[in-house]
DNA sequence: TTAATCCTTCCAGTTAATGGAAGGTCAAGC
DNA sequence: GCTTGACCTTCCATTAACTGGAAGGATTAA
């Protein structure tokens, strides 16, 4: 299988699946003419990575990840361990992100939002050390 | 005022200084020997940045909210609606969030994590198309 | 005078791709 | 056999918003 077909079957971008080569996430093997040949063992792990990366972990954790799925002799806790330490940074960024969506949404209240100069945003942002 | 007076009254590390001065966010003037000097004004548009910036407002965001800030003729709808965009973006981005997080920590519910190899969170990962 | 700070510029690296150029390969149709 | 178009290759640059570090000039205190 070419990398466009590759590309169809997991919905990555072919420049995706370049890259996730270049870094050594996948090796695919190679024809004759130099294409990249996907066999089921790479197309399944970019099924992996897709996964992964849609549930937002980062690189290097789908790389310990997929290395976690390669042995056979893995503890469940290692892989718990990945998974916890990510939904802690989402956790973290969730809040930091409400606590954003508060305070604009309490100074966009208080905007008239007309064609008149004075803006409570504007103020917020311009004042306090 | 040089630039690590201006960085300890901001907040803003030099570095993050120096880099706004660069694309024109902030223009403080110079000294004879080529030192950086923040007036009143300069100091003020840090403090400005770095609370638009706490608040997630992208540096183009930033860039556009400096300008309504220093039209005296600017309407508080412009600001307002970059506001609104800006919540738009962190609603979408905290529901991407939420949904990830729900998907795993209902995977690591079923997790045993202890340290055998069975482990349902790769199950998921690595099935399915 | 010298050592410790502080300041300068410039270059490289970070994350995870994405865009585009220049060019080789392949399959179909005429 | 040739051309056309789709598909593939590599390589380089760019994105966002900094951050790190090197090399070297300026200032201040002892």
């Amino acid at each position: 299988m070419n990398i466009g077909q590759a590309a169809d079957h997991t919905g990555l971008p072919e420049k995706t699946i370049r890259y996730y080569e270049d870094i050594g996430l996948v090796t695919p093997n190679r024809a004759a003419n130099g294409y990249r040949v996907f066999g089921e063992n790479a197309l399944h792990q970019l099924h992996f990575l897709a996964k992964a990366r849609g549930l937002g972990f980062s690189i290097e954790d789908c790389r310990n990840l997929l290395a976690l799925y390669d042995d056979t002799a893995r503890s469940s806790s290692d892989v718990k361990a990945i998974a916890k330490a990510h939904v802690a940074t989402i956790d973290q960024k969730i809040s930091e992100l409400s606590a954003m969506r508060d305070t604009l949404s309490h100074l966009m209240k208080h905007c008239a939002g007309d064609n008149r100069p004075d803006c409570p945003i504007l103020n917020e942002l311009s004042q306090g050390k």
